[in-house]
RNA sequence: GGUGAGGUGGCCGAGAGGCUGAAGGCGCUCCCCUGCUAAGGGAGUAUAGGGUUUGUAGCCCUAUCGAGGGUUCGAAUCCCUCCCUCACCGCCA
């Protein structure tokens, strides 16, 4: 969410900011809501102080024993103004919340224009894509060759389309997967381990921005009764772990705060039927390492560039060629102000592959939460930062290695670093 | 799941329809006093929104005593629903 200052003055100046990422700002409507919001909260506000010094005025009369009856007569219609005016400014800020909510995050003034993926820029690129003296099979074939370890058929017996069953050493390689990410953000890249609830309320989905505009694409628990709270299924940690801050005011000595968290995650991928049918890429439950940062405004870039080679760190140890790409304008998600996806070359579609996104949200989610900290010495509490990022996901990580590390007979090789995790097996075979 | 007791400011804790944004204490900040320390005296100490304003200063208004509804001229206080915490019992990994 937005400074509302950005919605009264110059508010022509934030429409023309969101529209860099193809964000049309009804500035009219805006403008002619925010008019009368004021109008009418001047007005409730007003009957309001009248009716607290009546009100007060008749107690204290009470207390002297005088008669009542005049003035409560007096009192009248008051009652019922302020109970119209109340309506009305109501109905008036829901209608500008409802905006407001649906506005996405302002671009950093350095992220390139553009309207699509086609125009991220690449900034860097790590390792050199192998070149195979055989035919590549991708990765679900390269698992039916390992004793059927990635059993989608099961799945869809068990559940349905877009679920996996893992079995044998490919099971083992993605628990190790997940030991190896969390071990290493938490030893060494100063993280603290986490463990949160799979299921959040929806203070906390609106907190971070998943709703009210998303929930599309979320797994809804319904509650027991319709008073109950609803609770939603994790679409990633970022949404537990950012939320531990939510009406938190931290001491500016605690910050920065770093915490990683191992989560399955439950996307219900509405509106993309059809994309990446196919294997592993894509799925309604998948685990993932996250990275959640909070930070000091005056750090928050930084902390972007920090998180995110922590992210690269396992691609690096991990020995898997990927290029770091900065997201444009118009392709970075509805919170974030500056965002570099993290690509995995995958041989078998010649091409890489997202398999971490990193960003900074600035103070957008933090406005939303409430998430605040205090300088040393200052009266008024600020809004902190936020930043996430995989690192990475688990699933596709699976299938960066099991494509890469795959040998003409069939087996796959396992990373030097995966093997303490893995018994010191040196590779997967049938 | 059952029964009972509760949810009040950074913390503890009063209040049981009106003068209570909230006593008292602790903590914290500043000032005074005191060789240092300890003790003492004084002042201050929530958040959000709005108005005014050149202003993140000041002033004014509104809201907030777990959340949301309701009763009332007036609700922390009464009623309803929900959430959470604690205790005991039951069940359970």
């Amino acid at each position: 969410m937005l400074d509302a200052k950005h919605f009264r003055d110059g508010i022509e100046e934030t429409a023309v900011q969101l529209k860099r990422r193809g964000f049309s700002l009804d500035v009219a409507t805006l403008k002619a809501l925010e008019a009368r919001r004021k109008e009418i909260q001047v007005k409730t506000e007003s009957l309001q102080s009248e009716r607290n010094s009546r009100a007060k005025s008749i107690g204290q009369a009470k207390a002297r024993g005088e008669d009542i009856e005049p003035m409560l007569a007096e009192v009248g219609s008051l009652g019922e103004q302020l109970e119209a005016a109340k309506t009305e400014l109501q109905q008036i800020q829901d209608e500008l919340q409802s905006i407001i909510a649906g506005v996405p995050n302002i671009p950093a003034e350095e992220v390139p224009f553009g309207e699509s993926e086609d125009d991220n820029v690449e900034v860097s690129r790590f390792g050199t894509p192998r070149v195979f003296d055989f035919d590549v099979q991708d990765h679900v074939d390269v698992a039916i060759g390992l004793n059927n370890g990635l059993d989608f058929e099961q799945a869809a017996k068990l559940t349905g389309a877009r679920f996996v069953v893992m079995k044998g050493g490919i099971a083992r390689m993605h628990r190790a997967l997940t030991q190896f990410m969390l071990d290493l953000h938490s030893d060494q890249h100063g993280y603290a381990e986490t463990y949160v609830p799979y299921l959040v309320n929806h203070d906390s989905l609106y907190g971070t921005g998943q709703l009210p505009k998303f929930g599309k694409d979320l797994f809804h628990v319904e509650g027991e009764s319709q008073d109950a709270v609803a609770l939603s299924l994790i679409p990633t940690a970022e949404v537990p772990l950012t939320n531990l801050a939510r009406d938190e005011i931290y001491d500016e000595a605690e910050l920065p705060i770093k915490l990683t968290a191992h989560t399955p995650c439950f996307r219900s991928e509405a509106g993309s039927h059809g994309r990446d049918t196919r294997g592993l890429i894509r799925q309604h439950q998948f685990d993932k390492v996250e990275l959640v940062h909070i930070s000091k405004p005056e750090d928050s870039m930084a902390a972007l560039e920090e998180l995110t080679a922590h992210a690269e760190k396992v691609l690096q140890l991990l020995e898997l060629p990927y290029r770091k790409v900065l997201l444009c304008t118009g392709d970075m998600g509805f919170g974030a102000c500056k965002t570099y996806d993290l690509e995995v070359w995958l041989p078998a579609q010649n091409t890489y592959r997202e398999i971490s996104s990193c960003s900074n949200m600035g103070d957008f989610q933090a406005r939303r939460m409430q998430a605040r900290f205090r300088r040393k010495g200052a009266k008024k509490p600020e809004l902190v930062h936020t930043l996430n990022g995989s690192g990475l996901a688990v699933g596709r990580t699976l299938v960066a290695i099991l494509e890469n590390y795959q040998q003409a007979d069939g087996s796959v090789v396992v990373p030097d670093v995966l093997r303490p995790y893995m018994n010191g097996v040196e590779s997967l075979t049938n």
